[in-house]
DNA sequence: TATTAGCACTCAGACTCTTTGAGTGCTAAT
DNA sequence: ATTAGCACTCAAAGAGTCTGAGTGCTAATA
């Protein structure tokens, strides 16, 4: 019992550190906490927990004689502590807010996705991030081909989910118009309704029998279908870098320069949302809980949209490990349900 | 004779100074400039003619006891002596570098110049560039309707030059296919030829006879004009904020900061990449020249690329003031030319 | 008359030294 | 178990000094 309420208390100090740390970027002193957060105890008493706590790992000192400040895994308990209460997350007026910001936008989920991670990141100042739908597990719904200029054909790949990917692909000289009309019959009857993934596989299977070499028809059809799948960048959208730059945590340079790194390098960024987009549910990466984020001490808050039942991308935000993470996972969640609910619509 | 001679010296002086703290940022003494740069004359002449060349508005001294540093003018004055020697721009290697790294890119317009503004970047150190054709002038081709989900319609716009746009746009509810069918006929053979913004001229004009109030067909088909011409957000290719964060330039952190926000706000680049790119040539714009770049000391350099004969785009550089004008100028020369051959074959 | 040597002067930047104050850990008293 | 008290630490800010690169001016020189 007694045992359990010094437990308690231990960690209500916790909470006060982060807390503090969170809205203000000065160590936090075991005097401040006694007043702020009114323990009924001596800043004595405050410090020996601290120091327990810092044993422990939760807390670190930037100097002999300067306050505390939360370690990562003293965030991670923050965090973890808030996940409990997370009926109390949304500030209804932010959230409205929200989506009346993005009510306005169109329908193509580009722009919808772009708008998203300018408004998320002018609200929290932080990053906002999101992945636009991947292809590979949409419908293949119909595939267009145009001949264009000579030797080239336009192919527009149309799928379920309203994707539309296009590319221009070079094709033998020769092929005349009844062949292109043919080899779009064929795409079209042979593929519809199978994900890009699954019709990536049957291609592959295709191409170890060898009967496919020598039929022009299904050669032609598999480049094609390569051509349109494989096209168009993997990309991200990421604003908010003049937000960022605003914040105390980023007032080094050298960290800056880091961080711009990282970001340019869009690859990096898709592989680490994806690593975290795997289940459902809102995720808080805590610096170097992940590689990407390593020793940069940024954390990643995402979360995935679903459209219909199925989760299509990721949307969150990056920023210092000092976050304001429980405001920031509340945007996040809400956001991502609101496109998801957009994107699932009739 | 003699007041020519002066002038000359006068102007080699100020040639010097421009030269050295181009590739150095240290402010530029008159020891210096003797030693390196080989005049026959002692440092007190040269400190007198460096006095003139401030009185004239061409240089300027961060403080008293330092050396100079060029104005504005000073820049202006050094870019426009060495476009007569544009010749001698050509640096070999560095050209076909260039074009070795770009050769590889597939035929799609978009990745090619995402992937110029990278390269630019790199062997620039600067801020890579460009804007990627504006369909108004291009040439309407051809345009596919297709269903999509309930009261939506996938409309896909394919012109001459092969940019395609797409978008997915709500019409009203009850349209059959046979309507849809007559909906893309219709618009395929009465705009096939004309450039989109031709096509916009004509269709503001039907909108002002009534008479196409009250034509479903009409009306329609203009809907859909709007909403596919006018999709997808204009967007410029940016790359090297790493790359422009190592310069010493920009240790400021102030100065960091107000050229993100600059460049976050894409409207206003390509604003000024338009404003730039009205006729042919390569252009600098130096600082102040142009409110964009205004306050923030930076230099833009930028060069038009052609598709055929018309030019449809434009690729640059931007990057401090104090810039190396030559080599940026020559590198932007050369891509520009590159990207113009590219979209031009065949 | 144009150039230059010489000299006094200026000033940013680097360095050192000191002060300040917030915060700690430890010990002894409660 | 808690706390008051005290000695100690250390970053940050300020003051003073030194240095060196660079200037402008004047008087001598070619």
């Amino acid at each position: 019992m007694k045992r359990d309420m010094l437990e308690d208390r231990v960690f209500r100090v916790l909470w006060a550190v982060v807390d503090s740390y969170i809205s203000n970027p000065d160590p936090v002193g075991s005097r401040y906490i006694t007043r702020k957060y009114g323990f009924n105890l001596s800043p004595a008493t405050i410090r020996n927990i601290m120091a327990d706590l810092e044993e422990m790992g939760y807390l670190m000192q930037p100097h002999t004689s300067a306050g505390r400040v939360p370690t990562e895994k003293g965030y991670r308990f923050y965090v973890d502590s808030m996940e409990s209460l997370k009926s109390e997350w949304a500030e209804d007026s932010l959230l409205k807010d929200l989506r009346k910001r993005l009510e306005y936008i169109k329908d193509d989920i580009n722009e919808l996705l772009n708008e998203t991670t300018r408004t998320i990141s002018e609200v929290t100042h932080y990053l906002g991030i999101a992945v636009p739908p991947k292809p590979d597990r949409s419908i293949f719904k119909k595939i267009n081909l145009y001949k264009y200029r000579g030797n080239r054909i336009a192919a527009v790949l149309i799928t379920e989910e309203g994707i539309i990917k296009n590319r221009i692909i070079e094709l033998d000289p020769d092929i005349s118009d009844r062949d292109l009309k043919r080899l779009s019959d064929y795409l079209n009857s042979r593929f519809s309704g199978y994900t890009i993934d699954e019709i990536r596989k049957i291609l592959l299977k295709e191409m170890d029998s060898d009967r496919a070499t020598f039929d022009r028809l299904i050669s032609r059809a598999m480049k094609i279908c390569e051509e349109v799948m494989h096209s168009g960048p993997n990309t991200v959208f990421i604003s908010g870098l003049s937000e960022v730059l605003e914040l105390p945590d980023f007032s080094d340079i050298e960290r800056i320069r880091a961080i711009m790194k990282t970001i340019e390098d869009k690859h990096m960024i898709i592989k680490l949302l994806d690593m975290l987009s795997e289940n459902d549910g809102i995720k808080v990466v805590i610096g170097s809980e992940n590689p990407v984020t390593g020793k940069m001490r940024l954390s990643v808050i995402t979360s995935p949209y679903r459209e219909g039942d199925r989760q299509v991308g990721t949307i969150g935000i990056i920023g210092p490990t000092r976050m304001d993470y429980v405001r920031a996972m509340a945007i996040v969640d809400a956001t991502a349900r609101y496109i998801s609910e957009r994107l699932s619509e009739k």
